[in-house]
DNA sequence: TAATTCGTAATATTAAAAGTTACATGAAAC
DNA sequence: GTTTCATGTAACTTTTAATATTACGAATTA
């Protein structure tokens, strides 16, 4: 399968809206993020479900951040965009008969239940305030050298 | 994409394994893994490779475990199958140009990594023999019941 | 030598993400 | 109020990676 790159291209998008301050549309978006405006549209659809993000239509509409940037965490936009799955390795059978792979099933389960929760508690401690400062920290550094 | 099931796949061939003694054929561990003879090859060519079982040819020939179950841990079956990718969840681009992008992967490729070291370490701990006494555990608790 | 079983290349299928097309709906600007 | 811009969404296609299948060669045993 493919991998699942929507947090990174979620959080891309919302730092280019924090920085701009006023809406930006999907098609701007999308050739920034190097995709499609009807996905991010779909991707960014989710945010807002979540109430994360405002979307306008019409002239002058758009996308525009409406959360608090220091109470939206990682973890939340995971959440929004519906806790997509973590692991690209899997049991073969979800709930076997085979008590040998009842097993085995046991426990891979254990430990990638504690690395998806050790996961899950890092990304909730990161909040787009903190990612927004490291990218001003970044930009500040590469004026610097230029 | 699908899920990799290898390693579930393996560990479940190689309990079966176990619990025979003598040499399973890649007929006989395909029809009990609801797989097919060839994969089961390629898997467990896998680890041949890393000297885990040993095939032989010919009539009487199959597949056998030659590794301690002590000392064979659900890492070394990991690493035998080639180091899959653990996630399904990836950034966009790997290495971009854009400041905002590089801090938002700076901050996932963090969290993501101590994930999969916790993994990588849970799995480091469980020994085929383990889980071979787990699935006698198991087993005695059925026929108890039943 | 015949039967069995692995080894492996080439190809096809499947599952899930991402991209695309097409068109409806709504809001602003004039 | 009509035009223009932008989102909303359904339907479909493409891409990617795993898994499955077919086919046949090579080695081993009896
Ligand atoms: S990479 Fe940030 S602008 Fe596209
Ligand atoms: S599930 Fe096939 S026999 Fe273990």
């Amino acid at each position: 399968m493919k991998r699942d790159s929507r947090l990174s291209s979620v959080l891309h998008a919302l730092l280019h809206m924090a920085e701009r301050g006023e809406p930006m549309t999907s098609e701007t978006l999308a050739v920034c993020m190097c995709t499609n405006p009807v996905v991010v549209r779909r991707t960014m659809g989710l945010l807002r479900d979540a109430g994360l993000v405002a979307s306008a239509r019409g002239p002058s509409g758009g996308w525009q951040i409406v959360a608090d940037l220091n109470s939206v965490t990682l973890r939340d936009l995971y959440d929004a965009l519906g806790e997509p799955t973590v692991f690209a390795i899997g049991n073969r059978h979800e709930a076997p008969q085979c008590l040998v792979e009842q097993a085995v099933n046991a426990a891979l389960d254990d430990a990638f239940a504690d690395a998806e929760a050790l996961l899950l508690d890092r990304l909730g401690k990161i909040t787009l305030a903190r990612l927004s400062a490291d990218f001003n920290r970044r930009y500040a550094a590469h004026r610097t050298r230029a």
